[in-house]
This record gives structure tokens, sequence and C-alpha cells, in this order.
RNA sequence: GCGCGUGUAGCUCAGUGGAUAGAGCACCCGCCUCCUAAGCGGGGGGUCGCAGGUUCAACUCCUGCCACGCGCACCA
């Protein structure tokens, strides 16, 4: 739950609620911020109380508060019309928060003894990804961390697409080129894509290619894994460059002639489902499993000349993954996989399966459209991480005379890697994005590095003060607004964590890394740290040092590194 | 055509049925002899795509329409 201290007395309102009313009540209770027309520290909004137990809400607020005001730790309560306004004793709470951060009970929990299985990224092992396929990965990354942090044992798998049409004819394109490097592949890729477009012969080389991998010819499958191995490895290392890593790499090759399937085929077969059409083609008619539309009707399994599709590699790799995942087995797909996954799920849960929760996300688009690696108007993910990184190269050198080049470029990486990863997670996956470079590379205002620099503000006051920090004074000093603003917003991470998690969605959690970013610069600004009377300045390291915990936390989360200077 | 997704300030985006819809950027005005100005404070800027409906209460839920994105059998 929430911090020691807020979750007692949340569930001491909740007992009373209980006690006064009903269990079904209680059930009702929800906690809100207190909008800034109000005064006090949490409000609760009693409607869904009030109607439970037959109140008049306005009633039932003040009834409430009446309660709620013997509380420890309570110092005010007002009944604002149908909202009990709460505030904290400031010295009681803020002792106590502190001292719950320095035990970590307010950051990661502890292991749940659930285990998530997560899949992202899966990129065609073709080319160097381009932002919208980082999209994919960071959101994937990103998710998997939450589960980490709310103490869930998480497995990463990324799906190698080491065999299809595509990758064979990127097999043929590099015969001949053994020196061939990974940053060579996509001028390959794009060319042999267009032969085969122009050239059915060229076509056909891959379609023997593909064959010959799949009756086990040795010397194919080698040529394969090689260019494979040196696309992924390729891809994953620039990938890394953004903190982004995985368990383990299931390979579709392994997925052939998978003995899995074949309970489905059969079951298919006696639902008069699956078809051999007038070309030799098995197909699948979801029309036969409860599909009520014509449009993606058909899914074809294998083709004419007896090669397999794709889903036919993807139904057995996916009934692989639900007999090894337990509390929760997620993937995360482009949205032009929905119809896809949505045929995948039918044909799987028909045949008495689990299916991944899957989160979809929208394309990147450039002002000028749609990308698109044929037409060559693509933003690639590691230009675009070494233009973020040159830019802050620039600004950590001017602010920092003295340090070398080796120490600049390796704070600029990661400065670089959470501007890139913040900017692609405060957006929601659903949305469609509009990729501005210029707006991308920008780092002020509610971007990456205004978190990351609130940081090493407060690693440079803890190391101009020298040695630990000190007790909280026996006598709290009475904190100012923005003093405890701050420590407000510290208590949130968790709950912000668990709704980032359960919504599958990070956006949130980067507006809240933005708004506790903003309390401590708030706190920084109003308040003298080292130059405060001993008592002030004893209070203000906790509470330096408490922010310093936490913020680093909720990057962790999101998957960004604390730069010791900028 | 059918299905799915998205429309919130000039731009880019938050907003989980609840109090007067919020940020950042841009624009205007202040703040560095002071722990890092990648910072802090203030100002202007909104028929929440349009029209109905449900509800004590709708940006949020439902229906229709419009715009954009994605998809609709031998790509993955």
């Amino acid at each position: 739950m929430c911090p020691p201290m807020l979750g007692e007395i949340k569930q001491q309102i909740a007992q009373i609620v209980t006690r006064e009313h009903s269990a079904e009540a209680a059930g009702e209770l929800s906690f809100r911020p207190v909008p800034a027309t109000a005064t006090g520290d949490i409000a609760i909004p009693v409607f869904g109380v009030a109607r439970k137990a037959g109140i008049d809400p306005k009633t039932l607020a003040s009834s409430l508060a009446g309660h709620i005001r013997a509380l420890p730790g309570v110092a005010e309560v007002l009944a604002a019309g149908p909202y009990v306004n709460l505030s904290f004793d400031r010295a009681v709470f803020a002792r106590r928060f502190i001292a719950d951060v320095a035990a970590g009970e307010a950051t990661a929990l502890k292991p749940s003894g659930s285990r998530v299985l997560i899949e992202h990224t899966s990129i065609n092992p073709n080319a160097s990804p381009h932002v919208g396929r980082g999209r994919n990965a960071i959101i994937g990354d990103t998710i998997a961390r939450l589960h980490r942090f709310l103490g869930h044992h998480t497995e990463v798998h990324y799906y190698v697409n080491d065999i299809g049409k595509q990758i064979a004819l990127l097999v043929y394109a590099c015969r001949g080129h053994e020196d061939l490097q990974f940053n060579d592949l996509l001028d390959q890729y794009v060319a042999i894509s267009q032969q085969a477009k122009d050239d059915p012969a060229v076509e056909q080389i891959a379609f023997d290619l593909l064959n010959q991998f799949e009756q086990g010819d040795a010397a194919v499958r080698d040529e394969f894994r090689r260019v494979v191995d040196l696309c992924v490895n390729g891809q994953v290392s620039i990938l890394g460059r953004l903190g982004i890593t995985y368990d383990i790499f299931d390979r579709e090759s392994n997925f052939l002639d998978d003995p899995r399937l074949q309970p489905v085929i059969e079951k298919l077969i006696d639902q008069g489902a699956l078809i051999t059409d007038e070309h030799g083609r098995q197909v699948i008619d979801l029309l036969q499993l409860g599909f009520t539309r014509e449009e993606g009707r058909y899914v074809v399994l294998s083709r004419a000349n007896g090669t397999s599709m794709y889903v036919a590699r993807d139904l057995a790799y996916t009934i692989h993954k639900s007999e090894i995942s337990a509390a929760a087995n997620l993937s995360v797909l482009g949205e032009d996989h929905r119809l896809y996954q949505e045929q995948l799920d039918l044909i799987l849960r028909w045949c008495g399966f689990a299916t991944p929760d899957v989160i979809y996300y929208s394309f990147v688009l450039l002002k000028q459209g749609k990308m698109s690696t044929r037409q060559g108007n693509v933003v690639l993910l590691s230009d675009f991480i070494d233009l973020a990184r040159d830019n802050a190269a620039a600004r950590i050198r001017d602010a920092n005379p003295g340090l070398s080049d080796d120490e600049i470029r390796e704070l600029a990486d990661t400065v670089a890697a959470g501007a890139v990863r913040y900017g692609i997670l405060s957006v929601s996956p659903t949305k469609n994005v509009i990729f501005d470079l210029e707006e991308s590379l920008r780092f002020e205002g509610n971007t990456g590095p205004y978190l990351q620099y609130s940081c090493t503000r407060i690693a440079s006051i803890l190391a101009k003060h020298g040695g630990a920090v000190p007790a909280v004074p026996a006598s709290v000093p009475e904190l100012n607004a923005s003093e405890w603003a701050l420590i407000m917003a510290m208590t949130r991470l968790q709950d912000e964590v668990r709704t980032a998690a359960s919504s599958r969605n990070p956006s949130s959690l980067c507006a809240y890394g933005f708004e506790l970013a903003r309390a401590f610069n708030r706190f920084y600004h109003d308040s003298d740290v080292l130059d405060a009377p001993a008592a002030e300045r004893a209070m203000r390291l906790n509470i330096c040092a408490a922010t310093g915990t936490v913020l680093s936390a909720c990057l962790d989360v999101l998957g960004m590194q604390v730069p010791r200077r900028m």
C-alpha cells in the first residue's frame, strides 16, 4: 500500500466507516488531492459512501469529519459540503515519513512471489530501428520495470523473427558480402525489397531459401543465423543505450512444426474451420469459430508452396508463453497488429488457451507524414540519440569546465537516454505522436533532463554538506509550505507506480516525476539548506536525502539514470 | 465500405464519473554578490471535434455524425 503513515490513517478511516455504517460503504471510500481552492492534505469525496449508507452526502461528511478528528496524526478536519478535507500533523508525519524512506518503506516493494512475463520489441531483424520501433521497446522496458518495482519476478522476452520471407530476402542480399556491417543492412534491405517487388524470380529465390530452411538444410540455417545475429546484436546494442535489456531471446525458427500446434489443428478440422483451398493453401475460416465480420475472416496458415506462415509459428509461440507465464502474460505490439492479434486470440481461446494482455501503441508520425523505411523518410533511433547526446554534451561542457571529454561523454549519454525515454513515455501509448526533432531535443520544462537536473541539485547539496545526514531534530521545526508540499508529493510514489502498472500506461508516472521534481525545485528556491539555522539545516538535509531516494527510485522505474553532474 | 484507435489552449501533451479543466513550449513581465538559471515567480490564452442522451454530477459513460491514424487471406 502507500507508505505506512498514510496507509495507517487511510485504514483507520475505513474502520470508522465500517463501524459507523458498513464494510460495503467503506469499500466506496476514495482519497484524492485537495484542489487549490480548499485547504487540507487529503480530500475524501463521500458520494459513494453516502449512497451505500443511505445518508445525505453533506450530513455524512460532517459526521465523518467528527470521527476522523480524533485520529492520531490528524491535525485538522473540515467538512466542505460533500467532501471531508483533512490535514496531517506535519511534524509527526514528516518525522515518520523520513524514517520510512530511510528504511526503504516508501520506494520499491518487497518480493511479491508473482511472476510476470512480458514480450516486447521483437522487431524484424532487418535494419537499424527508427524511433517508432523504439517506442515499443521503451514502453515494454518500462512496464517491465513497473512490475519489478512492485516486487514481481519479471521475465522479458524478445521474439526473434529469424525466419520468413523478409529475412530470406535479406539473407539473399547479403550473399557475397561477408564483411557486411550492421549499419549497411538498411540499404541492402531497401534495395532487395524493391527488387523482389519488381522481379518474381528474386522473390522465388527467397521462397527456395525458406523451403531449404524449413527442410533443415544446415548450411542455409547457418547463413540465416549469421545475418539474423548481426541484426539482432546491432539492434539490441542501440536499445542498450537507452537502458533496455532482455532476459530471453525466443527464436521463431524453434517453433516450426511445434507439436503443441497439432491438437489445435485437429480441433480446427473437427470444427470444419480449417480448409485447404483450390491453391493448396491451408486457411482457417474464423466464421466457424464465432467471428462475426467478413473482413479478417480468413487466416492463412501455409502457402501453396508448402512453406508456413508467420501465424503458424506465432500460434505455437503464444501457446508456449501461456505455458510458462503465471500471474501476468503481457506483450507490446504496434496498433497495426490489432486485427491480427484478435484473430490469434480467437483461435487460441477457442482451443482453451490463455492469451496475452496486449499493450498497443500507435505510430510515430513525422510532420511530413508517415515514416516509411522504403521512402527513406525515417528518423533512426541511433541518430536521434546521437543528436540528443551532442546537445547534452555541449551544455555539460559549458556548466562544468573542468571535466574530461570521457566524463562529459558519459554524462551526456545518461542525459540523452533520459531525454529520449521521457519524451516517448510521457505520451499515452494509444496516441499518435508527431515527432518534432527540435521539440524532442529540448531539455527545459517538462522533460527528462529536468528530472535529472533536480537530482544533481540534491547530490550537490549533500556533497557540499559532506558526511552523514544529521538526525531529524528532536523538536521538528515548523515546516514551510514548499517543504510540506514536497513531503506530500513524495508519499505518492508507490501509488503512482501501481496506477501506471495497472493501467499499463507509464505516462502518468512521468507526470508524477515531473510534479515531484517541481516540488523539489520550489523547495530549493524557497529554503536555504546549508546556510539555515541548525535545526532547519538538519531537517532540510533530511528532506533532500529523502527526495533523492524517492526521485531516483522514480527515475529508475522510468529507466532513467541519475547523472552525477549536469 | 466494415472494424479498431485518437480528437482538450497557437504548438506538444496530462486529466481513473466528482470542488473553478491543468502542464510544458511559444509570447509578455520579474528573479543569479545567494546550496548548479537545464532553475523560480507572475501574465494573457479553452463553445474539452459537432449534435443528442444517461446521471445529483460528464472532458470522462451511451448513440449518431465529422476529421485524422491503423487494419481488412499466401508481409511480420
